[in-house]
DNA sequence: CCTTAATGCAGGTCTATACCTGCATGTTTG
DNA sequence: CAAACATGCAGGTATAGACCTGCATTAAGG
């Protein structure tokens, strides 16, 4: 089962530096180590230890250009995370959205 | 801010332990830690420590009845976690979603 | 009461990991 | 080709936290 790779994905979400990447990336994706490094708190090999690991679990993915290391961002472990763990603690409050969504575009016209 | 909440929030999430704790609160409301503990290869103490870690940060909240300590599940801050984190990074596949049950809805009759 | 049951509290160990420094490798460009 | 640049690789330390054992405390029930 995919059980142990949802951990991974659950583990690397657990520190703020790896969440700030995957922040960033999602704001500008194909950055360079550099341009990530940019403004951390942190040495570059810090922030080469955290990619690697958000790389394993799929994270993200990664471009060679020349001497550059492009990174792009991957939403489908973070999707995953969702459907199957967040979604079912929080049905109540969906079934609520979905009625009144429907109540809405029943009074629309 | 409540940066440093949701960074717990993720930490507890980031437990296998936890979030079996959780699953089975969610499946069944009110249990007692000897319950909680039953069936699960760890000494109480540890499911003790694990529920601390849960109450601290809201995602569970406890009740006294006699000399048994319940346990309850609050569907709060992992919603938190959806709505500032999971959400923005899912809005493509969200709206792909809402464009596809527009075109079913439209074509029902 | 006195026994049994449910839990709390106080350490102690051991592994994971976050962070760093120092040096090596490969790529661009004048 | 040589200097400057982007990154990799190899350790080393230190803190966090997951887990345990042992004993104390409070409640229930005969």
């Amino acid at each position: 089962m995919a059980t142990k790779e949802i951990d991974k994905v659950f583990k690397a979400l657990a520190h703020p530096g790896r969440r700030e990447l995957l922040d960033r990336l999602h704001a500008k994706n194909g950055q360079t180590l550099g341009e990530l490094c940019a403004g951390l708190a942190m040495a570059r090999q810090s922030v080469t230890q955290h990619l690697g690991l958000l790389e394993e679990v799929n994270m993200i993915s990664v471009n060679w250009h020349g001497r550059e290391k492009r990174h792009y961002f991957n939403p489908v472990p973070i999707h995953m995370i969702y459907e199957r763990w967040i979604r079912k603690f929080d049905r109540q409050r969906l079934d609520a959205l979905h009625n009144l969504t429907g109540k809405l575009e029943g009074a629309e016209p």
